[in-house]
This record gives structure tokens, C-alpha cells and sequence, in this order.
DNA sequence: ACCTGAACACCGTTCAAGT
DNA sequence: ACCTGAACACCGTTCAAGT
């Protein structure tokens, strides 16, 4: 009758046994199209025509499920390897990062923010130190690594935050409210409203998908990169 | 019996009414000491003696509370008056939006991530569009903002995103894993080990409030006025 | 080894009905 | 206007019991 629950017996194993691998692609999938709402260890299992209590089995609990998809993710990210110019390979990297992000926003989103410590997607950050190093930054080559990291990475989990909560054919309540806003409160965002209106960070209502700030992200790497040849260029003087 | 039930007659009011400000305050206070885990509708509505659905009727849904959370938490942050260079003025600015967030940073984390858009909290952006606005970027003016706002919360988002599992007296499972990192696959962190061990993103086993990366902040924040200046001294030269 | 079936202890949200 | 009490439709996770 019910096409969810499966038609096998009693602790009976399936004919070809489920796979952790199947389980994670599964769950990417899902993840990928119907979104944080729509995925649910609950909701995978039925997908895959299993009790939830396989899934626990097989990939353990939730975050840990969340950190086996997040890899299967972040694998989609290689270093370049034929750029020798440090400066050119780290914007390349940057954007490669930000455009596997945004082939998969949902995920993107879900992973940066619950999912469990794996060792395993260090692949980035090993190439990242090696790269940091042979600049002679000394002790602040930590710092360089989490200034880099953490602006690219924490600048696309922000552009992405935003999910737009309806059809485009009506004017969205957010939009209202920020076309509405009040010049004598906000005197510099309604003066300049023409050219910061739905393309700024919280000053928007159109979703990442629909309305990419690509070149704000251009002009964070330029500012990075800019930024760290003027700390080079200050530790060559002494 | 049940001391978290209501003593109170079917449908009756309370004597004092609840406001919307006291369950604001009250689940700020609530997350902040119990974090993500110890927040729910239900749970506050436990701490509050009341039900789960007059919550509803105050303030509205669970993202719509966070919105409200969100507010009282920004409302901490104020933009310097007393600083006429715009370099120091972003400095300032972005060293007390970090200290708020450290403050707190079980809102912090939960705020950044699930909440309503309100346009309340535009009264910081709107300081810095103002700032922005007087250094004639031009039409880059929108991506200065993009990109400062999105690199400095960016990186405290993620700075925070960790929460250590166990308590001090046991050597955690990340750290066994990170410090066991195969040399072959991860040449360049095992070498710089002794430098980047639980100080860089993703490479850690403590939280931020243990840990703090000041000095990582710091430096991102010099990387981006740095690259700022330069931006502006391209301009100035055309 | 692998999976079922059921149970436990929760959630967010809605709504008729009370005062 | 404000709140109760109950219900609806879900969750994540555990575990004895099956094959």
C-alpha cells in the first residue's frame, strides 16, 4: 500500500545492501534540491526505502552525515597547478571555492554551519600553507592563512545566507520595507539607495543564485591580495 | 506538582500581562547561557510559565524571535564619533563588532544563521555606507561595502563556527586526528605544525572563547584597509 | 553484518475555546 | 486582548529483535 515503507520482511537485508557512498550521494541530492526544509535523516531514509535506523548504521549520526557530504562537496575544489605567481593562483583558488558554492548553494549552506570536524578536506588548506610559506611571512603566515580563509570563505557563506521567500512576480515584504526606509534614520543608505539598493549585503531582497555579487568578491581578493604585497613590502624594507 | 505548568485557570490571563520585550530578553538570556541546543519555543515558553502559543501571539514565529534577538544583540554595537580618519573609524568599528560577538557568542552564532530580515539593524551599514560614501570610490563604493562587511563578519562567523565537544581534562578526537595528519598527504601543515596547531581555521581543536584569533583579525582587518588605500590611491592617480 | 519495527523524548505551529 | 489546552505533523536517536 504505502509506496514509502519498504516491502521486505522483518530485519530482512535488502538484496544488494545499501553503501555509506550511496547514502552520502543520496543525501547530497537531496540536500541540493529541495533544500534545508526538505532534508531530514527521516526524510532520506524514505528516499532511499530504508528505516532511519540504517542510515545511523552506516554513516553514524547527523553531523557526521553532514561532514561525509560536505567532503563529497569540497572535493569538487582543486588547487590550480599551473600558475607559478602566488598572487594569480590564490585568486583562482578563491574563485573556484566560490563557484563550486554557488553550483551548489543548499549545500554550501548547510554544511558551513552544521556539520561535524573532518580531517579529511584539508587538501585546500595544506596547498593554501604551502603557498603562505614560501612568501617569507614569518610568524604572521598563521594570520595570513585565517585572514585569507576566513574572508573568502565567511564572505560566500554570507552572500549566500539570504534566501528569497517568494515568486518574483510580487514585491517582496523586505523589499517594501527597505524602499520604504526612513532618510532621517538612514540618511547615507537612501541617498545612495540607486547604487547600493538590492546589491549590498542586508540591504537586499534578490538571492545570491539570482543576483551574485561577483564583483564585490572580485574587489575582496583585489583588497586581500593588495593588502598582503603591502605587508611583504613592509617586512622586505627591515 | 509540575512546577514548569502554569497554576493558572483555562484561558486565564496572568495578573502582569508578558511583553514582547521580556520574552526578547528572556530568550537572549536563554541561548546565551544554553546556546543552540537549549533554545526552543518550547523551552523558553517552559521558562517564561506560559505556553508554547502565547509566545506566537507576541512575537510572532521562531525566525521572527531571532530577528528580534538579533536587534537587541547589534544594539550593542555603536559606531565611534570621535574618530575623524577613516582608517582608525573602521578599525574601531570592526574590533567592537567582534567584541559583541564575543561577548556572546551563542548568539552570535544562532542570530547569523536563522533569523527574519528586519530592517532594523541597518544603523551600522548605514554609518559605513556613510564613511564610504565621503572617500570617492565611485561606483566601487558598493563593493568596499560588500567587501569589508562581508570579510570582517565573515570571519567571525566562522571564527566562532566551533564548538569544542569535551571538557579540558581529555585530549579530544580532533586533536588526536590533527596531530596524527599523514606527513605524505599533508606535507605542508604536518611541517608548519608547531605554528598553525589549533591557531588556524580548520586546523583547531579549541573554541574561540579559549582561543581567540585577535591577532588573525588584526591582520585581516590591515589586509583590507591596506588594499582599500591602495584602491584609492589607483583612483587618485587617473 | 545488516536491517526492521517500535519506542522515547523531543520539536514548531495552529486553533478552538476560554476569561 | 491575551492565554490555555490540546492537537497535528513532524523531528533525531536508540535498541531489542529479527534474518
Amino acid at each position: 500500500m504505502s509506496a514509502a515503507q519498504p516491502a521486505r520482511k522483518r530485519g530482512a537485508r535488502a538484496e544488494i545492501p545499501i553503501t555509506a557512498e550511496a547514502i552520502v550521494e543520496a543525501a547530497f541530492r537531496l540536500i541540493d534540491e529541495r533544500g534545508h526544509d526538505g532534508f531530514s535523516m527521516r526524510s532520506l531514509a524514505t528516499e532511499l526505502g530504508v528505516f532511519p535506523a540504517t542510515l545511523y548504521w552506516h554513516v553514524g549520526d547527523r553531523s557526521q552525515l553532514l561532514g561525509l557530504v560536505e567532503q563529497r562537496w569540497i572535493s569538487e575544489v582543486t588547487a590550480p597547478d599551473h600558475l607559478d605567481d602566488w598572487h594569480e593562483w590564490m585568486l583562482e583558488l578563491a574563485r573556484r571555492y566560490r563557484a563550486a558554492a554557488h553550483r551548489h548553494p543548499n549545500v554550501a549552506r548547510l554544511v558551513s554551519v552544521e556539520r561535524a570536524r573532518n580531517t579529511e578536506s584539508l587538501v585546500i588548506p595544506d596547498a593554501i600553507v604551502g603557498r603562505l610559506d614560501e612568501l617569507g611571512l614569518g610568524a604572521d603566515m598563521v594570520h595570513a592563512y585565517n585572514a585569507l580563509m576566513g574572508a573568502v570563505q565567511g564572505f560566500v557563506v554570507l552572500e549566500l545566507a539570504l534566501i528569497a521567500d517568494s515568486g518574483p512576480e510580487i514585491v517582496s515584504e523586505v523589499e517594501r520595507d527597505l524602499r520604504a526606509l526612513d532618510p532621517q534614520q538612514f540618511p547615507n543608505i537612501t541617498r545612495n539607495f540607486d547604487q547600493i539598493g538590492n546589491r549590498a549585503l542586508s540591504i537586499r531582497w534578490t538571492d545570491a543564485q539570482h543576483q551574485p555579487l561577483d564583483q564585490s568578491f572580485e574587489f575582496l581578493v583585489q583588497l586581500l591580495l593588495d593588502g598582503l604585497a603591502a605587508q611583504l613590502a613592509k617586512l622586505a624594507e627591515t
